[in-house]
DNA sequence: CCTTTTACGTTGCAACTGCAATGTAACGTG
DNA sequence: CACGTTACATTGCAGTTGCAACGTAAAAGG
């Protein structure tokens, strides 16, 4: 085996070029070459290291799925050992919004994508596959509340959970849009919460 | 003045032609010669409508605006002549939800046109100048039913509106990008507003 | 040492892009 | 019936695209 180098980590260098050009530039200026001279890199090492632009694109969109993810168990680590199910909910879906220029970035290369992935549906099974798991923990942290007498017993668990969701996706369309500030955002959110859970 | 046609007409079936295309392939598929064929003209032809591509595109997404409005006045129109202001809003964000096969392909080209319009500010102005009178337009609606008695008196109009947009956009993405079904989307935004109106 | 495998770099190509340029036919107007 | 304006169609061009093909250097294994 000879030269050995580490994969993995060259081609999430590339993918992070990409996502640069992509934030910047939208997802349509994204091209071999571009990617490269952001990576600072020849076209031909991207073509070594991805067969197909398509490939790449997809393991870009991987990229942008963790660090989603690594976001989201941070804002949540963040809160302690025991948080209550309306603290958990209310750090897990803040972190969900693009509140910050690094998540930002992010976001706006999501909305990218997921309009990439509407006209793609092998790209769009990538991003639809772990949201019923999504739904389903929401319910259930909803239902522990009501359980403990923390949240409204009227609320429907699954309903409210889609609900939740719903309207943080929504905020965070607006946020990147411009459309809204932070401070609105996280307030509407906060009603939100207060409809679903009990005083405080 | 020789051989007149109506301009506007022939514009707009070139734009029907652009958004087809889009809805299908995705807006990095629209160039003069798809839109041309998807048309049945020549390219020649969507040149001297619009002297440049961006011409054309903004007068699309102008298209796409119009289409959405007349849903929406189409939607309230049906309620009657004097709603309540809960029916109103029911029918107004109902009417935003892509519920049907137009409806939704209108919706995957605004999603592409968001995502294109976010790295370009001067088509995102286009988006984001009725946004303001939307908001305090339902935060209105809300001011009234509260005098009423019939929406709670504790919720905050403004973070109300926004919540009920935001939902009704994040609801739509769900929807487009098959997250959810219409129904449990409509189910949601029936609780949604149940939590801002008192007891049907 | 020598061979094989990997890691790139370079070049080239066919397809496509937006757009300018130029042509032609038709129609209303003087 | 000219004639100028408008409505297209055709062609061409420079730039970009994804990708294949080929080349080279280096390092591990025999």
């Amino acid at each position: 085996m000879p030269k050995v180098v580490d994969h993995h980590e060259r081609r999430t260098l590339i993918a992070d070029a990409l996502l640069r050009v992509a934030a910047r530039d939208g997802l349509e200026a994204v091209s071999l070459r571009h990617v490269a001279t952001e990576a600072g890199v020849t076209s031909g090492m991207v073509q070594h290291y991805f067969r197909t632009k398509d490939e790449m694109m997809h393991f870009a969109l991987g990229v942008v799925r963790e660090r989603n993810e690594a976001r989201i168990t941070a804002a949540v680590t963040r809160l302690g050992p025991t948080p209550t199910p309306r603290e958990f909910l209310q750090a897990f879906l803040t972190g969900l919004l693009p509140l910050d220029d690094a998540s930002r970035a992010d976001g706006l290369v999501a909305l990218a994508f997921l309009a990439y992935a509407a006209v793609r549906p092998e790209a769009g099974a990538s991003l639809r596959q772990d949201a019923p798991q999504l739904f389903a923990y929401i319910a259930d942290q909803i239902r522990t509340a009501q359980a403990a007498g923390t949240a409204h017993a009227g609320v429907d668990p699954d309903a409210a959970a889609t609900g939740l969701l719903g309207l943080t996706e929504g905020l965070g369309l607006y946020l990147l849009t411009g459309q809204t500030t932070p401070e609105t955002a996280l307030k509407t959110l906060d009603a939100h919460l207060a409809f679903v859970f009990s005083a405080s």
